[in-house]
DNA sequence: CATGAATGAGCATTCATTCAT
DNA sequence: CATGAATGAATGCTCATTCAT
C-alpha cells in the first residue's frame, strides 16, 4: 500500500518552503551575493547536496524565494487597498513601501534577480512569470488612481509606474542609508509625496 | 637625496588614477561584481601585488572609483544647469539621469557601497566624504528648484531628495529591466514627470 | 502462500536484464564514465535506490554488462565463422573487428574493467568467469587457424591471441582517432593484415 | 636590479617539471580518471589553487605530461634503433614496447587524451602538435623497415602503422591482464612477431 | 616600488550509496 | 520490492590577499 500520493506532495512542497525561508533568511543576513548554498543547506538543517533534491540550481532557489516574495507582495498591496474607504491608491502605494521596509532582503532580491541584466539565467518562461507577477501589482495600482479619480483609465498605468517609480527610489535611498545621510526622513517623504497626488486630483477636479 | 615629497606624492595620486581608470573600464564590461583584482591590475598595466602599494583592499579601491564618480556626477549635473536658461531643475534632473543611464556601472557601484549595511569596509571618515559629495548635488539641485520658483527655499531640499529619489526609482527600474517589461519607457516617464514639477510651480503660482 | 522459486528466479533474472540493457545504452551515449547510476535507473523505468535490489554496486553492474557483452562477442564470431566456407580465421577476425567497431561502448568497457590493474570491484570468481568467455572466442579463433591450415594445431592459440591482439591494437586506434590522424585507414589495414596472413601460409604449404 | 630574466624563466620552467612529474606519479598510482588537482597538487608539495600558477588548466596539465612522454618515446625509439646494425626495424619496435612497458601510466595516458573521442579540451593547435609528435615516431620506423628492405619506400608508412598496431595492442592486453589470463607471454609474443616480419622479408628476397 | 608565486578558504555542483517508509 | 530523500565526500576552479625577492 502506497502512501497517499498528495501527502507525500505535500510533505516535499513543506520542505522546499522550509529550504526557501532558509534561503530567506540568509539573503536578509548576508545579503544575495553573500549567500552559498553550503550555509544556506545548514540553515535549514540539511547537507549541501540535499538542496539539490529540491532545486536543481541556485538561480531556481532564488526565483522561488522571489515569486513568493512577489506573491505576498501582490496580497499585501491588494490587502492594504482593501483596508481603504477613500485614497485607495495612497494605501496601495503605502502598502508597497511597508512590504518592503520591513523585510530585509526581499527588495534586494527582486531588484536583482528579476528580469536584471546581470544575474540571468532565468528560463525565458519563468522570467515572464515574474514580470506577469509584478505586472499585477502595477494594474492594482493604475485600478486605484482610477478609481480614485487620480486619472484617466488611459493614463493611469503610466502614472502607477511612475509612482511605484517613486517608491522603488526611495526604498533604495533608505535600504542604502542615504536617505539619512541627507537629513532626510523616509515617512515625511512619503507623507509629502501621496499627498501631492491627492493635491493634483483636485486641481484637476477644478478645471 | 631625497625626492621632493611633492613630487613623490603627485606621481603616487597619477599612478592611483591609472588603476582607479582600469577598474572602472573592468567594472563597465564585468560588473562590479564580477571584476577581479587581477583583471583590474593587468588593465591597468600592473600586476596583481602592485595594486596593494595603492590600495589596501579591494573596497579601497571601490570607494576611491566610487569618489571619483560622485566628483564627475556632481560636475556634469552642474555643467546641465549652466547650458539652461530656464527650467533649471529639470535641466539638473536630467543631468543626473543622464550621468547614470549613459555610465555602465556608476550606478551599480554608488547603490552597491555607498553607505548601505552590506558591503562595510568604508571607514566612517570615508563614508562621510562620500555623503558629502551626494549632498553638494542635492543641495545644486534644491538651489535649481527655487530659483525656477518650483519650491519655497525652505522646502527646496525636500523636494530636491524627492525628485531625485524618483529618478533614482527610474534608473533602478531601467537598470533591472523592469521598466521595459511593464511596457513602459523611460524617456516617457521622465517628460511626464518633469512637466508635472513645472505645471506644480504655474498652479502655486496662480494661487 | 509463496510464489514458485523458479518464477520468483526468472523475474527477478528478467529485471536484471532491463536494467542491464539500459546500462548499455546509457553507456554508448555517454561514455562510461559519463554514466550515473541515477540516470541509467531512470532510462530502465527504476528509481535510483532500486537498482541496488538487482546490482550491490555500480562495479556489478559494468560486470554484468560486460559479460553480456563476451557472450555476444562470441556468438557474433561464431555465426561470421559459420557464414564463411573458405578463410574461415580472416572471417573470424573480421568478426572480431566488426563486432566492437559497431558497438559504441562495448570495447572500451571491455579493456576498462575486465582484469585489468585499475578498477578493482570484480570478485575473483567473476574475474575468471570473464576471463574463460575471452578464452572461449581465442579458442574458437584458433581452431579456425588449424582449419585453415594457417598453423599447426600447437601454435594455433598462439597465433590466435597475436591476430586479436593486432585487431585490438587497430580498434584501440581507430576509437582514439590516431589512426585517423596518421593518414591511415581502418578498412585497408584490415585487408592488408588479412592477407598476410593467408599469405604466410601458402609460403608454409610450398616449402 | 632585477633579477635576470632567464633565471626566472628556468626557475618557472623547473617548478613546472617538478608538478609534471609529481601528476605523472598520481597518474599511474590512481589511474588518469582517478588523479584530481588537489592529489597532484599534494603530491608535488603545492597547494591546489598554486597549480593553476603553471596550468591553466587541469587539461592543460595532462598535455604537457602528454607531450613530455611522447617526447620521450620518440628519443627511445630513435636510440634503441641508433643501437642495433641490423634489424633496426624490429630493434625500433621494440623500443616501442620497451618504453611503454616500462612506464605504468604513459600509455593509458597517451591513449586516453590523445586525439580521442572522450576526454576532448585539448585546442586544436595543441592536439595537432601532439599527432605531429606520434607521426614522426611512426615514420622513424617507417624509415627502418625501408631501409632493412622489409617494405618498399610507397608502402613502408603503411606497414609501420601495422606494425606499431600490433605493439598497441600487445601493451593492451598486457596492462589490462588480459594476455596472462590467456596463458600467454608478451616477449614470446614479440619474438614471434618481429621474427615474422624478418621472415616475410627473406620471402620476398627469394621471389 | 614592483613582481608574481603561493596560500587557503570558498564556490556550485555531482554522485555512489544508504535507508526509512 | 520500490521509492526518493539524504548523505558526505569529492571535483575543478577562483580569488583576495600576502610576502620573499
Amino acid at each position: 500500500m502506497e502512501v497517499e500520493p498528495d501527502r507525500q506532495e505535500s510533505v516535499r512542497l513543506f520542505k522546499r518552503r522550509l529550504i526557501r525561508d532558509a534561503a530567506k533568511r540568509i539573503f536578509s543576513e548576508k545579503g544575495i551575493g553573500g549567500a552559498s548554498v553550503r550555509e544556506i543547506a545548514k540553515a535549514a538543517g540539511y547537507t549541501t547536496g540535499a538542496i539539490y533534491t529540491y532545486f536543481a540550481t541556485k538561480e531556481e532557489l532564488y526565483a522561488d524565494v522571489l515569486r513568493d516574495s512577489l506573491d505576498a507582495l501582490h496580497d499585501e498591496v491588494v490587502a492594504a487597498t482593501a483596508a481603504a474607504t477613500a485614497d485607495r491608491a495612497a494605501a496601495a502605494l503605502r502598502g508597497l513601501w511597508t512590504f518592503y521596509d520591513s523585510r530585509r532582503s526581499d527588495f534586494e532580491l527582486g531588484f536583482y534577480l528579476y528580469g536584471g541584466a546581470r544575474p540571468v539565467g532565468l528560463t525565458p518562461e519563468l522570467n515572464r512569470e515574474l514580470n506577469g507577477l509584478l505586472d499585477r501589482v502595477m494594474d492594482h495600482i493604475a485600478g486605484c488612481l482610477a478609481d480614485d479619480g487620480l486619472a484617466e483609465p488611459e493614463h493611469a498605468h503610466h502614472l502607477a509606474v511612475s509612482a511605484a517609480t517613486w517608491v522603488f527610489g526611495l526604498l533604495l535611498m533608505t535600504k542604502t542609508g542615504r536617505l539619512r545621510s541627507l537629513g532626510e526622513d523616509a515617512e515625511a517623504q512619503l507623507d509629502t509625496y501621496l499627498s501631492t497626488l491627492t493635491t493634483r486630483n483636485e486641481t484637476r477636479k477644478q478645471r
